[in-house]
DNA sequence: GTTAGCACTCGGACTCGTTGAGTGCTAAGC
DNA sequence: GCTTAGCACTCAACGAGTCCGAGTGCTAAC
């Protein structure tokens, strides 16, 4: 596509994300490209709606970009903004705010990320399945239950409360716990989930312990549909114009309720470090006026969460995927110091 | 006030709570009282309206009830209306569906809650401070830090990762666990967090273990806040069409994530088993046109937590009412069943 | 005390011009 | 051959005018 094209794109583009309305060629004329005339930037509107970058909401409206606009422009016309430079601070602070579990980190993050932006924010955290054990203890909850913590090497914690043969008490329970982190230690969750049987046949452990496990490690995965995600600041999107009618915005909201769908969609985004998924092209169909923005963050080694934001598919991408990167990286910095070995 | 005022203010509110339209004089006479003529019901119209109880959007319009009529009805004229007989079954399955956190329960009672009525719903667990500890225990996560865990009699368990002295390991860790134990079970959080101080001084136990129990206990009221209250199903706020309004509904959302706020209205609610908080009786400037109805349920001994649903103030309260206190029953009976020793 | 009747009110829906932002097309200009 | 001024055309949005009907309050008769 001729430069020229691709400038007048880009100032519909720019132009719509500000006013969320249909953008005319004397607009065009008047506040971008003023050495153009409104009658050429028409006729090549004209061309970019046969290409299929615009369209227009009814005949004598302007116009406004399609999903396929804002790929090419996420793809081309991009850069990454910078960042006012005391969001930095903020996080690093909301971060250090409350040592705890990985989980807290992480849905304070979302809630951080969604009060800066405006925008709706998720975090997902690591897969867990291939998560490697460092430590796993049973801890005496009341007559015949125990908890069982499972720690892995991520710092990632994990618990359930398991049933026991009620004969066992604290210290028993702490000798089975260093007999099984013995055997486990080093190995993934898949893996306990693979050989447990095995195990339970020749140890001398209480069967219902092992049970316990087992169930654990079977609900690993609905765990992670659970608590892997959090999605927060969905509120957000109710201030945005396209999102008025509240039926809607209804939608919206639920299919966002629906965490299996996302972490899905997460999960096909692929390894890049940033990704956009743009109107349609996130597959949703409550979501087709939205776009999701997401960026991978690293957890020591090779454990990666991500971290996004989700808004109407009229967003300002650059600044979007210029705070989240940032961010991301604060993470993966602060949490890589903190967490990983 | 007389009988005839009673039911004709009954079915003024039982239609709008069904049509959320101006109810008029002559639907009243056809559809609820067909004995009086329309213009008797105007002229009690006209009498409830100058008692408060009513008010009219504009001049030629029906009449709308007031808090004051929805207060009325709530404490006179409800019944606990009987509620479908697969609810019971259902809520026991997804209760059971998940051994774990006593957290995790209750999220999911909060979900299932609000799919079920399609009202916005709450759940919030037992206060935590006045809770016993059952068990102290410390496990390792990395070098230099450790999960310590707390077990209270409720079966409520807490935990928070602390820094240790990188020289202790699981068995180090284990008998310092014992010791806290011994110290402090029977103790209330409270107490611990009055009394450790006292007990670092003499004690031989790692001064960073102290320090982080210490702050742990401190961090209990901010856990509090954050984990003690589950909002759920938000989403179904926007479906009413007292909502419709995004900004309206944006606002409302918004408040409901001020969880501070939320928990400050429930335990100001006072021990009743039930309570209403109609309109602006909730005292949240953003929930005007809200009621937040309450259960308690209970949890062995004196623990008490309240589930709730939020929705417009036109309400079928006595179903609500009586879904909400048929759940709080099964869900005292599961959870004490479970958890409470 | 109840009710039929009537005048009155006012929001909602509908129609109908008007306005203005925007387009496409054409022909002239560079 | 590209650019642009000019013009006819389109159509949503807005406001004014009208009508309708649901609803009221009041009065007088039962």
């Amino acid at each position: 596509m001729e430069d020229r094209k691709k400038s007048i794109l880009q100032a519909i583009i720019d132009d719509y994300i500000l006013t969320a309305m249909p953008v005319g060629s004397r607009t065009i004329s008047r506040k971008y490209l003023s050495h153009l005339s409104s009658a050429t930037i028409r006729n090549e509107m004209s061309d970019l709606e046969e290409l299929g970058y615009l369209s227009q909401p009814h005949i004598s409206a302007g116009r406004v970009p399609n999903a396929k606009a804002y790929r090419l422009y996420v793809d081309m016309l991009m850069e990454e903004n910078a960042k006012p430079a005391d969001i930095d601070e903020q996080l690093r602070d909301s971060f250090l705010q409350r040592m705890g579990h990985l989980e807290d980190v992480v849905r304070n993050t979302a809630q951080a990320l969604s009060e800066m932006t405006r925008y709706a924010s998720l975090v997902m955290l690591p897969r867990q399945e291939e998560l490697r054990i460092t430590t796993l203890q049973l801890i005496p909850v009341s007559t015949g239950f125990a908890l069982l913590v499972i720690v892995t090497d991520a710092g990632i914690i994990r618990d359930t409360v398991v049933s026991v043969s009620s004969q066992l008490d604290a210290d028993a329970l702490y000798a089975i716990s260093r007999m099984l982190t013995e055997r486990f230690a080093g190995r993934t969750l898949k893996d306990v989930q693979a050989r447990l049987k095995e195990f339970a046949v020749n140890a001398p452990s209480d069967p219902q312990v092992l049970e316990g496990i087992m169930d654990l490690a079977g609900q690993m995965d609905k765990q992670n549909t659970q608590d892997n995600l959090t999605v927060s600041g969905t509120h957000n999107i109710l201030g945005f114009p396209e999102y008025q009618d509240a039926n809607k915005a209804r939608q919206l909201l639920s299919a966002l309720d629906d965490k299996e769908r996302l972490l899905d969609l997460i999960r096909a985004s692929g390894g890049d470090s940033v990704s956009v998924h743009i109107g349609p092209e996130n597959g949703i169909k409550e979501m087709e006026g939205c776009s999701i923005v997401l960026c991978r963050y690293s957890l020591g080694r090779n454990q990666h969460g991500a971290i996004g934001l989700i808004g109407p598919t009229r967003m300002p991408y650059g600044r979007v995927l210029g705070t989240l990167s940032q961010i991301s990286q604060a993470m993966s910095d602060i949490l890589t110091d903190r967490y990983a070995n």
